[in-house]
DNA sequence: GAGCACTGC
């Protein structure tokens, strides 16, 4: 446990709330003069700007910076956040002219960090944001044929890759927060480095820069897997953070949270305090602990206001945090690692850490997914500031890369797509276990994504081109034949989320209330088409959400999803308005397409069910529809490992549908 | 009659 000054959680953008955002303004409506004034004030915020770009740390590392990218193909750069390394690499390498022959693309594992960088550099160079500076991330690219430095997700260069093998677009290749090993940096590590080589052989290619961006930790494994020797080191800025460590490792974790913040709250000066926990339950558990703990403070200290922050908790909730504390109160925030990367908040003094998080880890023998309690690593650590040293000095130096712990089906089927037919010895940094490798083809090959010679179908290649899970692309590409598009489109879509629903725990019995009369007898899928089709003919509204326990921001993005798989099937000419209109024996027929292997029948007695792949026995989970329906054979689209095997997402189908089920399947 | 870290296309 430990408290202390923390310093923004912010990376590159430490002054970025000082800087007028005007690179949103529409020009369309601006007469002349009105133009004149809005070009002269993008000129005049870039001209302040310059002064902050000089102040940070890697200003002075700007000539050696270019000199290395001149001098070799591939080079490290290493740096602490706020050395301005993410908004001034792309920046210096355009100035010094390096770029006259393709763009810049520097990425970022989370979309808000993509947007935000590339609006502060608009702001910086003085440009319109979508003209030399530009972003591209799923459903917003404001990229153009004019924009030179784009900031994407990592996810989206994959994208592109499909389309534009060579990224012959690109000139440089810029890959940030390279440290956090997202299965899609990994993946990208390799395919960079196997295109600049393909370049580098063709005389009519432009040889191709690259650049991998990461914190201090772990850059000499970086080096020797591009081959390179090259590492610039950037200083970090200073902060003045103290550190208190707990002498004694904490068993009792929540309880030891529970303490220092109280602690802190008693003798320590005014300032609000953000508590790291690893999930809702904790947070749940500790708010009530402190509330209780409030109601016994002297009337003369402090009030204390809590306040809640993890992902599921719906938007209007999460805002409060920013809320700045009234005068004679102290905010204590309980948040998951959502605080870690992807939210700032100010006013912020105090940090406690628990080190703990929850991390999904997925079981390739049985095909199941868990969620377990684990230690942080040090990486996280850091980010998170600290915590007892003893314990510190026994964690992992890194988190588990993601591609060691995770189904691989759909990136192993994107390099499938990308040509690389020995998936087992592509060029991975961290390779995956041959277990995990093996499911992954296994589960492609009995899709007939790939033939038994391991070599991807047509029929797989038009998988991979859509963002879903293998399962997933596979039935909207069978609904073709089916005639259901329209439906399936609106299920994947609606699984796209964690889920449509919210339901807080002191209104539990309400929202089970509401929730009835979405209920199909058919189950999960039909109900969740259902709640779809109610949320439409209300037109998304907010009250109407709120009643009835929907969660209106994963239903904007169900429809976001379904409007791009809407676009991509029209471009493939599936067309995506077929309905089975209301048959939906059909329907869930068209889903067994995908999911057979996720079927399961009712044992005799009170046995549960078996799976039909495995033979092994799972539940229906209690957050179903079909809990406790006694069904004789049902589909489901998820399998996860909590206290027992779960079914999520379950359907009623026919056991007989199972019969030759495989055989109907497309060619 | 259970349990819902966080991203991304």
């Amino acid at each position: 446990m430990k408290s202390k000054r923390r310093r923004s959680l912010a990376d590159d953008n430490l002054e970025s709330s000082k800087i007028p955002n005007i690179t949103n303004v529409s020009n369309k409506r601006l007469n002349k003069k009105q133009k004149n004034n809005y070009d002269l004030e993008i000129h005049n915020i870039a001209q302040r700007l310059k002064g902050f770009r000089k102040e940070l740390p890697i200003w002075k590392e700007r000539k050696k910076l270019v000199q290395v990218v001149k001098e070799n193909e591939t080079i490290i750069v290493t740096g602490e956040m706020g050395s301005g390394k993410s908004t001034q690499t792309p920046q210096f390498l355009l100035e010094a002219g390096l770029i006259s022959n393709g763009a810049i693309a520097l990425t970022q594992p989370r979309r808000v960090a993509a947007i935000s960088l590339a609006k502060r550099v608009a702001n910086e160079i003085g440009s319109k944001l979508g003209q030399r500076v530009g972003y591209s991330v799923r459903f917003d690219d404001t990229s153009s044929r004019a924009t030179v430095i784009k900031y994407l997700t990592d996810g989206m260069l994959l994208r592109e890759l499909l389309s534009d093998p060579l990224l012959l677009k690109y000139a440089v290749i810029i890959l940030d927060e390279a440290h956090e090993r997202t299965m899609r940096t990994d993946i990208l590590f390799g395919m960079v480095k196997r295109v600049q080589d393909a370049r580098k052989n063709d005389k009519s290619c432009s040889p191709l820069k690259v650049v991998i961006m990461s914190a201090t930790l772990n850059s000499q494994k970086f080096a020797s897997y591009f081959n390179t020797t090259m590492i610039l080191q950037i200083p970090g800025r200073q902060f003045p953070v103290s550190v208190n460590y707990s002498f004694v490792p904490q068993p009792d974790y929540l309880d030891a949270a529970f303490t220092t913040s109280t602690q802190i709250h008693t003798n320590q000066p005014p300032g609000d305090i953000l508590v790291f926990l690893p999930g809702q339950e904790d947070i749940e558990i500790l708010e009530k602990l402190i509330i209780e703990y409030g109601t016994t403070l002297p009337p003369d200290k402090l009030k204390i206001i809590t306040c809640l922050l993890f992902a599921a908790l719906p938007t209007e909730q999460q805002t409060k945090v920013f809320d700045p504390s009234p005068p004679g109160t102290r905010k204590i925030i309980l948040a998951t690692n959502i605080a870690e990367t992807s939210i700032t908040i100010n006013g912020v003094r105090y940090v406690v850490d628990t080190g703990k998080c929850k991390m999904k880890k997925f079981n390739s023998r049985v095909g199941m997914e868990s969620l377990s309690i684990v230690n942080i690593s040090k990486d996280s650590a850091d980010q998170r500031m600290g915590r007892a040293e003893e314990e510190y000095n026994k964690m992992e130096k890194n988190t588990e890369p993601e591609i060691k712990r995770c189904n691989l089906a759909s990136i192993i089927l994107l390099l499938k797509a990308f040509g690389i037919d020995n998936v087992l010895e592509f060029d991975y940094l961290d390779a995956p276990s041959r277990s995990l490798l093996k499911r992954a083809l296994e589960q492609l090959f009995i899709l007939k994504a790939l033939n038994n010679q391991g070599k991807i179908t047509d029929l797989g290649r038009k998988m991979s081109e859509f963002p879903l899970e293998p399962a997933y692309a596979k039935v909207l590409i069978a609904s073709e034949q089916m005639s259901c598009t329209r439906e399936v489109i609106n299920i994947v879509s609606l699984l796209s989320v964690d889920s449509i629903f919210f339901s807080p725990q002191d209104q539990r019995d309400q929202a089970l209330d509401m929730k009835k009369k979405f209920i199909s007898p058919l189950g999960d899928l039909i109900t969740y088409l259902n709640v779809l089709r109610s949320y439409e003919t209300h037109k998304g509204d907010l009250d109407w959400c709120k009643q009835n326990f929907v969660n209106k921001r994963n239903m904007k993005h169900v429809i976001n999803v379904r409007k791009q798989l809407i676009q991509l099937c029209t471009r493939m000419n599936i067309s995506p308005s077929s309905t089975c209109c209301e048959n939906y024996e059909l329907l869930l027929k068209c889903m067994l397409c995908g999911f057979f292997r996720n079927s399961a029948i009712l044992q005799p007695g009170n046995n549960g069910y078996k799976a039909v792949g495995s033979n092994q026995v799972v539940n229906v989970h209690p957050s179903s529809t079909l809990f406790n329906k006694k069904i004789e054979a049902v589909m489901y689209t998820e399998l996860v490992l909590t206290s027992k095997p779960y079914m999520k997402n379950v359907s009623v189908i026919q056991s007989s549908w199972l019969v030759g089920i495989s055989s109907n399947l497309l060619e």
